[in-house]
DNA sequence: TGTCAAAGTTAGCGTCTCTTACATATGTAA
DNA sequence: TTACATATGTAAGAGACGCTAACTTTGACA
């Protein structure tokens, strides 16, 4: 998570300046939020001047939707391995990606404020389809737990029911000030609730 | 909603620069997003020249603040008014509650991701006061729901999951693309659902 | 070794921003 | 009517930003 940005070696070629420009508008959008990150600003951090991304990237908006990318990609990958280490069809799957997805966001609040939030131009078809993917997952593990065939209304209904609070769950504990309204409730035990109210009959 | 923002007369004095400016705010926030809006833009709405609104805002900052005060206030409202026709204690009420903040979201996406999303900077004391004011009217509901003499632990918990819930499900119907996953699914019949599988025991 | 494309830099254009100092118009109250 | 406080306009400062054109350095390969 805390990659490096600046090479020690200060050679005229970076080596692989996309990457740390994907790195650093990363970071700057994680602190300062999308609407205050500037070219200028990951140039500077970076250690290059203002117009070397344009070697890499056409514009602004091109180096941030590679730095969704990749970490809309992360989040499968996690989302993926989070699941792995409990029985096929059994609550604790739904528990884990819920954890995971509770866990990214406070992690990334930028990055997942920049896929979520207010954008008047649409995403990307990648950025869609990874987030179809990750969707995926949990529709997946839903229709195991009720023993549906498949991706039926009912598992509709409660996948996005169980995305619905996850997502709210996120949102209201990345800000303290909310989160206090919550009066210290256990995350993980809130999961807990939710789970099987949601997944019964 | 749909508000005057230039006055037909043109005289030198407005009459009420102020609240043209206010609501020429609102409508770029709700327009452009947060991040795109500009003092300049709002003079532009309002009819008056770059410098005015510094008679009666110290900056943009408390340009944006006025607006978010006048808008969770008139939320605040708005939410005791939808509890207002259903008895006391029902489950209706809820409901209702639920129903007016997810329209809410939809009607005024912008000034809710104001709200919630990342700022740096705290909000001012007096929109926590009426965040808590609002929030205040769904823990009553709920505590007269469960029976219980207050706001008791169990009734932060299950108020804080509705919250949660809800709050997820406005800003996942907010966006086409991610409400679109939800396979059309009725808000309403959402609402429902969650109500009585949260407030059971 | 010589050539060339790739990947940097320097310099700057044009635009937009927030904000202020100062001039001017207007309404009000004596 | 006159004086004055209030509200607006004009003009401009000071700076950031995105992006481009043209130049320079570097590494790889014939």
């Amino acid at each position: 998570m805390a990659k490096t940005v600046k090479s020690e070696k200060t050679t005229y070629h970076h080596g692989d300046l996309r990457a740390a420009l994907v790195e650093a508008t990363r970071q700057l959008i994680e602190e300062k939020g999308i609407d205050h990150f500037s070219v200028s600003d990951a140039c500077r951090r970076a250690g290059v001047s203002t117009a070397a991304p344009y070697k890499h990237f056409k514009n602004k908006g091109e180096m941030i939707n590679a730095v969704m990318l990749e970490s809309m990609d992360r989040h499968k990958h996690e989302m993926l391995a989070a699941v792995q280490p409990y029985p096929e069809g059994s609550l604790d799957r739904i528990r884990a990606l819920g954890r995971n997805y509770v866990g990214f966001a406070q992690r990334e609040p930028g990055i997942f404020l920049l896929r979520f939030g207010q954008n008047p131009d649409p995403h990307l078809p990648e950025v869609e389809d990874l987030g179809q993917d990750t969707y995926d997952i949990v529709q997946h593990e839903v229709a195991k737990i009720l023993g549906e065939p498949g991706v039926t209304d009912k598992v509709k209904q409660r996948s996005f029911m169980l995305w619905s609070f996850v997502h709210g769950l996120s949102m209201l504990t990345m800000n303290p000030e909310l989160a206090e309204k919550g009066g210290n409730l256990d995350v993980e035990e809130l999961l807990n609730e939710i789970g099987w109210r949601v997944l019964r009959d």
